[in-house]
DNA sequence: CTGAAAGCGCTTACAG
DNA sequence: CTGAAAGCGCTTACAG
């Protein structure tokens, strides 16, 4: 039981251990009788490589890290759910961060870079960070231009809100909400308000509005005062799923009926596989592919390959029982 | 920007590479000048100690894994929530793996401790292992007793169940129902069924149960299944929450109330944040302390402390709208 | 196709 | 309190 490594297996099959490095990494160059007598000998001794080794030695490791701010979140999930996916299909493990119990773990990604810990990382940073901080770290970020430099992947957040407002209009209605999670820090998801705002602008629409910074899982917070401040409504856009079903039940529960005499949208479209067929009309970001393309664009820069420092993904709108 | 090791600090900062070691590591046994010169030097030269080095020598890692099924589930996402924090307040990293959409991840999980990429692992497990697989490794299993040797963190499945059922009886329920996803493997989450199945007996009462194998995600099917089956119970007792929210909502838009015609009881009790307040009355589980205890344990086995094989936690019962 | 050697960047007895 | 040396387990030019 004694810890067997490339030396024994080298020995003990009577080659030297480069040659038995290479039959482990799959080199092309070794011959076939030669690989043959050298996996029988790793089975043997029941041989399993250390990775800390050929890390140490290859100066890669292999890991990156998904930072979110909260996992139990269905958007942040199902990012996360897919991201790890793809990594391990690609031979990658993936390390999870939360940051909202803890800030300090948005500088702990950092440092898990630049200690050689990972490779690189995708983040969704709700804090500030120096540019000398982050400039030249293997780093996509999600919905957010960090620096300029950092590239991020989004969807098209203005696009899609505009079009939502503006189906609610041509449906008829007249008061039109939002309520929205103001990011900590600038980031495309601002650009939903921004929408809103031009379109109740364009059409010499009051706006009723709020809006303000809350951590995951106190929007709810938002949605009384909501309804408190504005209670005749007739439409309500919500940016962020995880507030609709809240929205939903409450109106319901005083005895409004959708969509006769309230409307709803919601961004994100995430809704949970346990509940009920999607009731919410939303614009569905694309999770799957965001998370496929901020994994390609991490693994590019890793990889020393130019990337684009903007990617803007399709939502798609789904009308659900909440619209005309 | 070439990268700087610990012998550049040495060398500029006039010490031996052992004491700068020494004080990246806290060693109380260096001079307080020493180590303030040689701070100043890491400084200066924007030092940062590549972790590969450090784990080869050292023989372990500061990291651990977590799988479970999906992440994308209340449970499951609180618990890792719960488990991340605690990792990264010890100081240990977390490898996040998900099963369920590539039952090998159970087997990768296992590899990554063989290869030292890992000092070990908690693992909700759904599938077969070998015992020669995994005895002697660092591993604790939620909810399952593996081989009576891997410890396992759990609930009081069986006397939880058997209080809630009791409780249903007590309220003059006659027709009582059991909604259960079957575990993939024998799990203390049976213990859910058997402990149904005992009051049902005891009291002879005519069981009406919906158990089968379905996939996290899937369990409506099972639920849809169950009302056409039984339509005219009094009562359910789902063994999960992940449907309960479903259930609720199919038996209101029959046209039933709850809790005159119908009552309903969940195990977990894991409620989003963003959903309204408990309305389905619940087992709840300590999730929070469970994540803390299989924590614990992890890493007493990692540094070869005894530790219980069998940890149940207590549930709570908790009231809500669903009952009388 | 294969071997011998150098070296990745640390930590840890050991000696003083 | 500190230094010199050995070694953790690999990979990778280099040479043949």
């Amino acid at each position: 039981m004694a810890k067997v490594t490339i030396n024994d297996v080298a020995k003990k099959s009577g080659y030297g251990l480069g040659t038995v490095s290479r039959v482990i990494s799959g080199d092309k160059s070794v011959k076939d009788s030669t690989r043959e007598k050298i996996l029988k000998t790793i089975e043997e001794l029941h041989y399993v490589p250390n990775v800390n080794g050929a890390r140490l030695r290859k100066k890669h490791s292999g890991v990156i890290a998904v930072l979110v701010p909260v996992i139990n979140h269905p958007f942040f999930a199902e990012f996360v759910e897919c991201l790890e996916h793809i990594a391990g299909k690609e031979g990658y493990s993936l390390i999870l961060l939360t940051s909202q119990m803890d800030e300090q773990k948005e500088e702990d990604i950092l440092w898990k870079i630049r200690k050689k810990e990972i490779d690189g990382a995708i983040f969704v940073t709700h804090y500030e960070h120096k540019n000398e901080d982050i400039n030249g770290l293997p780093l996509v970020s999600i919905d957010r231009h960090l620096n300029h430099v950092v590239p991020f992947v989004s969807s098209n957040n203005y696009e899609a809100t505009k079009e939502a407002i503006e189906y609610l209009i041509s449906t008829g209605a007249k008061k039109i909400g939002f309520i929205g999670t103001k990011p900590f820090v600038e980031s495309e998801v601002t650009l939903r308000e921004k929408a809103y705002l031009d379109v109740m602008k364009e059409h010499n629409y009051t706006p009723y509005i709020v809006y303000e910074v809350v951590k995951h899982g106190e929007e709810k917070e938002l949605v009384d005062k909501f309804i408190e401040k504005y209670p005749d409504v007739d439409a309500v856009f919500a940016s962020g799923s995880s507030s609709s079903t809240y929205i939903y039940n409450k109106y319901v529960s005083m005895g409004k009926k959708f969509p006769e005499d309230i409307q709803l949208i919601s961004y994100d479209g995430v809704f949970n596989s346990w509940e009920d067929a999607p009731i919410v009309t939303s614009i569905e970001q694309p999770i799957k592919e965001m998370a496929e393309q901020s994994f390609k664009i991490l693994i590019d820069i890793i990889n020393g390959k130019e990337v684009n420092q903007i990617t803007l993904l399709k939502t798609k709108f789904v009308k659900g029982k909440t619209t005309k």
